[in-house]
DNA sequence: GAGCACTGC
C-alpha cells in the first residue's frame, strides 16, 4: 500500500489535543466558583468520573449547554440518567431527548431502560411516528424524534412539561433539527427554567454556541426565578472509538468507481483480516462496482477471490439489505459497497477498512423553477471524518480517501450545506406559521435559507388557501393542513376530498404518494414489471392505478405472496396501511367523516387537482413527441417511463413530483380536464379566451 | 423507453 498511499497528518481530535480518558472542559470563568481549582482556567483536564458533576453544574448554571464528542462517549445514554438523579425529573417534569432517526430513538431508549433496570415504557419511554411507548405521568425520561417534538409544539408551544431538552446529533443539521433549534431559542426567552443540551460533533460546537449566545432580545423576566447564564457552556467528551489511520491518494482520480475497486483489491491482498466498507454515491455506481469486482473474482489469476461482495442502498429489497448484517463466513472478507446510508443510518460491525470516494448525492432546490435536483457533489470534512470513523468501531482501522491530502485540507468545505438551504420549505414554513411565527423572513434561523425559497414557500401556501393576504393561517383550511403530517399539497387534496365525498379513496392515494415507491426495485426485469403494471393500469393515470393496486392488496388478504407475485413492495404496502390509519384517526379528530365515492373517479380526480393545480402541464402539440410544458413556468418536462400514462400523452396532466436527470421527468401523473384548474384555483389560473389548440 | 442520496411527521 505504501507505494501508492500517503498517511495523513491529521489525527481525529476533540477541542484539545490530549490523551484519552479525560474530558476537556471549556466554559466561561463562572465555572471557577464551582470549587474545582482546575476549572479556573478554561479547557482544563477533568477526570472522567467528574463528567457527571460537570454536566450537572453546567445545566444548573447555563440555559444552554453544548456537549461535543464522538460516538460511544456515553453522552446520549448517561446525561439523561444524571439529570434524573439530580432531580430534574421531579414534580411532574420530564426530560426529553431527541434524535433525528426512529431507529436511534428506539435503541437509545431501550439501552437506557436496561441500564436503569426499568421496563421500557414506564420511567423511560419513547415516541416515534406510529408508536408511542410512554406512560404519561410515569415516564420521566422520554426519547423522541425531533420531528415528533416539533409536532408536540403545535399543542404546547412552550413545551411546558419538559424541564430539560437534549437535542442529539445536532451537527447533522437536518431540516427538523434546525427548525427545532430556532424554536427552542425562542422558547427559552419565555421559559428561563428550561435547560437545553445540544449534543453535536466538535466541528459545529462554535457555530452552535454563537447561535445561542447572540440574542437580539433580552429574556423575559419572570419574578422569583433564577435566570441562568445566556452564554452557552461547551463541554467536550472523548469517545471510545478506536483510532483510524487516514491514507490519502497521491494524486486525484478521474473515475472513483475504478479507483475504489483497485483500492479494495489492494487492501484485500495486503492487509490483515477485517471487512471493507466502500462509500459511493448511488445505485448506478454501486451496481457497476459490484459487477467489476465480481468479474475480477472470476478471472483465473484473480486477486479478489475470497471476497463476499454486498451492495447496500435504501432501495434494495429488505432481505438483500439484511445480508450485510450476517456474520462473515470463515476465510472470507466482506466488502460492503454502500451509499450514505452507512454513514449515519446503519451501523456495520466488523468494518476495519473504509474506502471513501469523497462524493455523495445531495439534494439541491431551485426556488425559481421549484424543482429539487439530486446531484453528485463533493462531501465535507465533517462527512469524511464520519465515514472514517466507521472503520474504528471494533479495533483500530484504516481509511483510504480517494483524494489527496491537499484537496482535503485546502478545498474540502468544513461542513456541508445545511438541509434547510437545499430544500423546498413549504412544510417547514407551515409548521412555523402554525406556531404563530408571523415573520418568516425575520425568523432567527440558525442558517437562514435563501429569501427566494422562503418567498416561494409562502406563495405556494397562499395559492393553496392555507395563508391569507396577511400571510396568516386561514381558518379552518390552514390549521387543518398544518395538522396533517404530509406535504401541504397532499393535505389540501385530502381536505378537498372531504368536500367531494371521496376521502376513503384519496387518503389511500395520499399514503402512496408519501412513500418512496410501491414497486420493488427491478432493474433486470423491467418487462415483467411493465406487464404487471398493465393489470392495474387505469386510463385516468397513476393515482387511480394505485387505488386498483390497494384494492388488489386488500382482496388478497394483505398477502406478502400476492405482493411478491405482482412486484409490489410488501414493506411499502404495510407503511401505506399505517399512514392510512394515522390519517383516519386525525381526520376524525378534525371532525370529518370518511366517505367513499365508489367508482366515481371524477370526484377523486377533482380532489387531486385541488391540491396539485400548480403542477399542471400541457402537451406541446407542435414540438417533439411527448414534450410537455408546465403552465406555471413553461419548463420542459416529460412523463416518466414508469408512469401508466407514458406514451399515452394526454393533452393536460398534473404531476406529483419531478425527477431530474438529463431530462425532467414527471412522476405520478394524472390526466385532467383544464376546466378543473380554473374551478379549483380561479385565483391561480385565469381563462385565456377559449382554449384554442386544446379544446 | 428509463431512474430513484438519506431521513422524518
Amino acid at each position: 500500500m505504501s507505494r501508492f498511499w500517503k498517511p495523513g497528518a491529521e489525527r481525529p481530535q476533540l477541542l484539545d489535543d490530549e490523551e484519552g480518558g479525560v474530558i476537556f472542559f471549556s466554559a466561561p470563568s463562572s465555572a471557577a466558583g464551582y470549587g474545582y481549582a482546575n476549572l479556573e482556567r478554561q479547557r482544563q483536564r477533568l477526570p472522567v468520573y467528574k463528567f457527571r458533576t460537570a454536566i450537572l453544574y453546567l445545566v444548573e448554571k447555563h440555559a444552554t449547554s453544548i456537549v461535543v464528542g464522538e460516538t460511544g462517549s456515553g453522552k446520549t445514554t448517561q446525561i439523561p440518567q444524571y439529570l434524573k438523579e439530580a432531580g430534574w425529573a421531579e414534580g411532574g417534569r420530564v426530560i426529553a431527548c431527541t434524535q433525528p432517526r426512529r431507529l436511534a430513538v428506539q435503541s437509545v431508549a431501550s439501552r437506557v431502560a436496561e441500564e436503569m433496570g426499568v421496563k421500557l415504557g414506564e420511567e423511560v419511554g419513547y415516541t416515534i411516528r406510529f408508536e408511542d411507548v410512554t406512560n404519561p405521568g410515569v415516564t420521566v425520561i422520554k426519547f423522541l424524534t425531533d420531528g415528533v417534538l416539533l409536532r408536540e409544539m403545535m399543542d404546547d408551544p412552550l413545551l411546558t412539561k419538559y424541564s430539560v431538552i437534549m437535542v442529539d446529533e445536532a451537527h447533522e443539521r437536518s431540516l427538523s433539527t434546525d427548525t427545532l433549534l430556532g424554536l427552542l431559542k425562542k422558547v427559552q426567552r419565555r421559559r428561563p427554567d428550561l435547560r437545553l443540551i445540544i449534543s453535536s460533533a466538535t466541528i459545529e460546537a462554535k457555530s452552535m454556541s454563537a447561535f445561542f449566545s447572540s440574542s437580539k432580545k433580552r429574556p423575559i423576566q419572570v419574578p422569583g426565578d433564577h435566570i441562568p447564564e445566556a452564554v452557552p457552556a461547551i463541554i467536550s467528551v472523548e469517545g471510545k472509538g478506536f483510532p483510524v489511520e487516514i491514507h490519502y491518494s497521491e494524486e486525484s482520480f478521474s473515475n472513483y468507481v475504478e479507483a475504489a475497486i483497485s483500492t479494495v483489491i489492494s487492501i484485500h491482498s495486503q492487509e490483515p483480516a477485517g471487512d471493507i466498507l466502500v462509500f459511493l454515491t448511488g445505485q448506478d455506481d454501486i451496481e457497476a462496482a459490484v459487477r467489476l469486482l465480481m468479474e475480477d473474482g472470476q478471472a483465473p489469476e484473480s486477486r479478489s477471490s475470497g471476497l463476499l461482495i454486498l451492495p447496500l442502498y435504501s432501495g434494495l429489497p429488505r432481505a438483500e439489505q439484511d445480508l450485510v448484517f450476517s456474520p462473515t463466513p470463515k476465510g472470507k472478507r466482506k466488502v460492503i459497497i454502500s451509499t450514505n446510508i452507512a454513514e449515519t443510518s446503519l451501523t456495520l460491525e466488523g468494518v476495519v477498512y473504509v474506502v471513501d470516494s469523497g462524493f455523495s448525492k445531495q439534494r439541491f432546490y431551485n426556488p425559481i423553477s421549484d424543482i429539487e435536483n439530486l446531484v453528485v457533489a463533493p462531501i465535507s470534512k465533517a462527512s469524511a471524518r464520519q465515514r472514517a470513523g466507521r472503520a474504528g468501531r471494533v479495533r483500530p482501522g484504516k481509511c483510504f480517501r480517494l483524494y489527496t491530502e491537499e484537496y482535503f485540507v485546502k478545498e474540502m468545505p468544513n461542513e456541508g450545506i445545511p438541509e434547510m438551504q437545499r430544500s423546498n420549505l413549504v412544510s417547514c414554513v407551515i409548521q412555523l406559521k402554525s406556531l404563530g411565527i408571523d415573520n418568516i423572513l425575520g425568523f432567527d434561523w440558525i442558517s437562514p435559507p435563501a429569501p427566494e425559497s422562503m418567498i416561494r414557500a409562502l406563495e405556494v401556501l397562499y395559492s393553496l388557501g392555507v395563508l391569507d393576504d396577511d400571510a396568516k393561517l386561514t381558518t379552518p383550511t390552514g390549521f387543518q393542513v398544518a395538522e396533517i403530517p404530509l406535504d401541504p399539497m397532499i393535505s389540501k387534496m385530502i381536505l378537498s376530498a372531504n368536500e367531494y365525498g371521496c376521502s376513503e379513496e384519496v387518503i389511500t392515494i395520499a399514503a402512496v404518494l408519501s412513500i418512496q415507491s410501491i414497486w420493488v426495485s427491478m432493474r433486470g426485469a423491467q418487462r415483467e414489471l411493465d406487464d404487471v403494471k398493465l393489470r392495474f393500469a387505469a386510463a385516468e393515470g397513476d393515482h387511480i392505478t394505485y387505488l386498483n393496486i390497494y384494492k388488489g392488496f386488500l382482496n388478497s388478504g394483505k398477502s406478502p405472496q400476492w405482493c411478491h407475485k405482482n412486484f409490489i413492495n410488501y414493506q411499502a404496502m404495510k407503511k401505506v396501511l399505517e399512514i392510512r390509519e394515522q390519517l383516519i384517526k386525525l381526520l376524525k379528530r378534525l371532525g370529518m367523516i370518511l366517505k367513499s365515492c365508489e367508482k366515481d373517479t371524477l370526484a377523486i380526480r377533482k380532489a387531486i387537482v385541488a391540491g396539485f393545480f400548480a403542477h399542471a402541464c400541457r402537451l406541446e402539440t407542435f414540438g417533439q413527441n411527448g414534450m410537455y410544458k408546465t403552465l406555471r413556468s413553461s419548463q420542459e418536462v416529460h412523463i416518466h417511463p414508469s408512469s401508466v400514462l407514458f406514451r399515452v400523452n394526454p393533452k393536460w396532466v398534473i404531476y406529483n413530483s419531478i425527477v431530474s436527470t438529463d431530462r425532467q421527468y414527471m412522476r405520478h401523473v394524472l390526466a385532467i380536464d383544464p376546466s378543473w384548474l380554473t374551478e379549483a384555483a380561479p385565483h391561480f389560473y385565469q381563462l385565456q379566451k377559449p382554449y384554442p389548440a386544446a379544446y
